[in-house]
DNA sequence: ACAGCCATGTAACTTGTTACATGATTTT
DNA sequence: AAAATCATGTAACAAGTTACATGGCTGT
């Protein structure tokens, strides 16, 4: 979803051709992603079968140019005036280590420690590459900045977070260190009974 | 990429039927993502197809097992043994907030301060809804606490890292806070002079 | 001539995800 | 009978991604 709004958003600056999206793309986010270049095309396809944008003809150099609409205004402003819930992206990395914690024939510690290694080498290498922004030329350059400053923060939590495994791991009860098995008792089919104590507190995160 | 790993993981502990697997996906992970039923069969199909799986007769019960192969424990050592790029994945809030501070109207601080609000929210939550690791009846309980807890450190380093934005905005030189217009100059076709002066040192980050 | 970028596009594919249809089973 | 869960599955689609084909332009 974010590449297309983001097209989307940049469209809104004014008409754009499909290369030249990339490349805007690529300055005002740092250049932090890759983007390539049939993707903004396909986007665009998506975009227009939408009716968000509407293609112009080519100009006299054949640069095809995309225009947005006003439904697309609106969805861009809509994008811009919403926040992004933090935690509706899947965490890769911790559903695997809280996976490997719960399987046997895995040794859990030694993966996370070798985890636990390359996150920290990320992180120096990040940190390594990180820019002050008081030399930042404009605000496509801080963007940037921002962007790479991002990636050295959430590394630092997911080194935090590893040490902080190791640690649990560590101390956990002893029942909590060994490896579960696969439920064998088969699940009671039918309409479940209605248990008869009250129903505790919902403990579960509305996040 | 992570459902089709983790289910295969789970099938290498022994042969599971697709609603089991939901389950055991479930207790493995501590609930941290509702996997739809339906996904567990078309990711199967999907296993079958590749060869990681095979697909068994029904038992009795009319529970249709599905067996890990050679090929499928083969991928899972390789997964268990691998280590997760910490970055690969994109950021969608940084891409969007690294955007919106190059765009002309959209009032980039305000924004920031918004989902600083949202993110601080989210974070005292997730606090609250924080377990003691001391009381982990199995792994599968330790698991669901390490999921959470994972969750906890992303967001701190998210309300950590849009503060850090929030002062460097207000630092930035003028000429940073003020919108980029879409470059206007037309890129220089064909293939490119070679410079003269010895290209500078690569300041790409190899992450 | 050739390398290499600018530029547009298409085809094929991946995973993830939802919505729905179907039926068995069991409690209310 | 109605409700709710267990269970299997299919159809459709979204977004992302890559690989490729094509052509124009311009330095070397």
């Amino acid at each position: 979803m974010s590449v297309r709004q983001c097209l989307l958003a940049i469209l809104d600056q004014g008409p754009c051709y499909g290369y030249q999206l990339r490349s805007e793309f690529d300055r005002r986010t740092g250049s932090s992603w890759p983007l390539n270049v049939g993707q903004v095309y396909s986007t665009l396809d998506r975009l227009e079968r939408d009716g968000q944008v509407v293609k112009g003809g080519a100009d006299d150099q054949g640069h095809v140019f995309y225009e947005i609409t006003t439904a697309g205004r609106a969805a861009v402003r809509l994008w811009l005036h919403s926040t992004l819930e933090p935690a509706p992206a899947r965490d890769e990395l911790a559903e695997k280590i809280a996976l490997v914690t719960t399987l046997s024939g895995a040794d859990a510690s030694r993966m996370v420690d070798e985890q636990r290694a390359a996150s920290e080498a990320v992180l120096t290498a990040l940190k390594a590459a990180q820019r002050r922004p008081d030399d930042a030329l404009d605000a496509a350059d801080l963007a940037g900045i921002l962007a790479r400053d991002a990636r050295v923060f959430q590394a630092e939590a997911e080194v935090r977070w590893l040490a902080h495994v190791v640690e649990t791991l560590r101390r956990a009860p002893e029942a909590a260190r060994r490896p579960v098995a696969l439920d064998a008792t088969p699940p009671k089919r039918g309409r479940p009974a209605r248990s008869a104590v009250a129903e505790g507190p919902d403990t579960t995160v509305a996040v």
